[in-house]
DNA sequence: CTGAAAGCGCTTACAG
DNA sequence: CTGAAAGCGCTTACAG
């Protein structure tokens, strides 16, 4: 391996310089600067980051934190952050929280990290708080919990919800049936919240037979759709908690060849570019998700490059505004 | 932050001894592991990883090369390869090699990287040239290069082709289209001439202006359907390059109001999950994808901790088998 | 503008 | 079985 004294041997100088130089160091002279370049470039040299992590004492590592990689909804958002957490010269290491192997707080800390963006945080997760204890700058994406204050950047799901729900009304929409996200998200709460709340001002209510819950995947509406089916009454239009779960209670539809929307509806959340496919044609709640992941990226960036603590300067947080995406899936109730 | 030294002053031993304690290493006394544990775990410490990694000259970063992060393709990779490489104590990194910004290969050499997985090399790529000559050790996954021998897992589309190839015989199809995958991948090169000879044994060609190609994109398959389309005589069946390709050229049928497969038939290559959607079901080619990214994390941590250079022992290589898995979207040719 | 030196947090021969 | 010491490849005060 060729080291900075490789450089330093061959320039003439000292690995100090050597050091400097490559870092642009304004103290250096230019031909110095231009010497030790060169000399970095016929070696092949690129300075080892283990080094410099170790001597600045912190890394250029972002870590993700998710449950669930396969999960479609995902692969959405770590490449935006990835592109941006790049374009800022930070690395972007995977991080599932179901490796039960370490508790994960360990993992995360001794994983030599700058800091970690926290995609599946649940309101009970304990994770925000040992990072918080150790004092390992992170971020909420999407989900926070209320415990831990930090960064947070989060989808504000009613503004899309409501003209959802007038579309719901003008439809003739009166059984109207939910597959809510789990209780111990902020995201399935607060969709629930929502969604409850703006029926109810339409006068629309969710009856307790027609509402199923649980984990944000597929097969979660796969199920959930199988047994509103099988009701004597089941509901006219099913509104799910992220288009994952819609995707799967979509093909339980599909497959046992109920006609959708003439005989039950269906809407999603996420807008994910599947759903606009003109196979599935899902209507959703939209909202930037790609500048929502960027933003995340950006957020943690700027807390760790600042180094000011959350309790020092305050909470910086960005909230995502909703649209309603009419599409396929919603139609007019027969009969 | 809390440092072996710390542990060592708690528990009266030498920080050589909390080292050696906490790495398990059997020359130290029960009891004195004891002790070192306890005191490890009221300060909440874990080693830093890059200490470590500085002292023993590696470290145990993988990264990932991907050109196209968003493709669905590598969703299903990065998964099981993250759950096998944690398994043996490795972290995933992600690397896209559209990040122009550095020459990847510096980037990855400079990356403190233990190793790397290719899953996107082209035949002309210069990544596994500059790897193999900073010695860091790497394995293709699914496309390779045969100029820089190295470790590689890939698949062998002869079988699944073959079978596939006979039900288009049995159908009664005699215009057959395809979308290729890009003539300077591996993959794209192989699929093709596998299938071309294949054909060619059953007495079927491929008329020129029946075939496109591009990359494994959905975009691609939806202009190359668009086109085929439009032509006079389009093909009765298109074959693609991949799945991700032929739910492009799928949407497109759709959306046009062809119907599948009574007027076209299309086929992919890779068997997705998405593939097997009862609003899918796309008949395709299918191979063991989780087993395959096990697999190369396998063979690059072995590479790693045997520290044996390609050119010393040798290459490893594993290929994996296809079958043909008939779905909806091949049919009989109608009239 | 440049160099010598200390130090980041580990591991690992080398003694004992 | 344990400790003192050197060293991994950098950065960065501190001198000059």
């Amino acid at each position: 391996m060729v080291t900075s004294h490789d450089v330093a041997r061959l320039a003439g100088v000292s690995q100090a310089t050597v050091s400097r130089a490559l870092r642009d160091d304004p103290k250096v002279a230019l031909d110095t600067k231009e010497r030790v370049r060169s000399a970095a470039i016929t070696l092949g040299y690129s300075p080892n980051p283990i080094g410099r992590a170790l001597a600045v004492g912190r890394s250029t590592r972002v870590g993700l934190v998710v449950t669930d990689l396969e999960n479609q909804f995902y692969s959405y958002v770590i490449s935006p952050m990835h592109r941006e957490l790049e374009k800022h010269g930070y690395e972007l290491l995977l991080i599932t929280e179901s490796s039960e192997q370490a508790p994960v707080a360990d993992l995360v800390a001794g994983a030599g990290l700058c800091g970690v963006v926290l995609a599946t945080t649940t309101l009970d997760s304990v994770l925000p708080v040992r990072l918080a204890d150790r004092g390992i700058p992170f971020v909420y994406f999407n989900r926070t919990t209320p415990n831990v204050p930090a960064d947070s950047v989060t989808v504000d799901p009613a503004p899309g919800l409501e003209k959802l729900v007038d579309d719901l009304v003008r439809l003739g929409h009166t059984r109207v049936g939910a597959v809510f996200g789990p209780v111990n998200t902020s995201t399935g709460e607060e969709r629930e919240q929502a969604l409850r709340h703006i029926l109810d001002d339409q006068g629309l209510t969710l009856a307790r037979k027609h509402v199923r819950r649980g984990p944000f995947e597929f097969g979660t509406g796969r199920d959930a759709m199988q047994e509103l089916l099988d009701l004597d009454d089941p509901p006219t239009v099913v509104i799910c908690g992220n288009d994952v779960v819609a995707l799967g209670a979509l093909n339980t539809a599909v497959e046992r060849g109920v006609r959708v929307p003439e005989e039950v509806s269906i809407v999603g959340f996420d807008d994910l570019p599947t759903s606009a496919w003109p196979l599935v044609r899902l209507t959703t709640v939209a909202y930037d998700l790609e500048a929502m992941s960027r933003q995340a990226a950006r957020l943690l960036v700027e807390r760790v490059e600042s180094g000011e603590s959350v309790e020092a300067g305050g909470v910086h947080t960005a909230r995502f505004d909703t649209s309603y995406v009419p599409r396929a899936t919603l139609g007019r109730v027969e009969g």
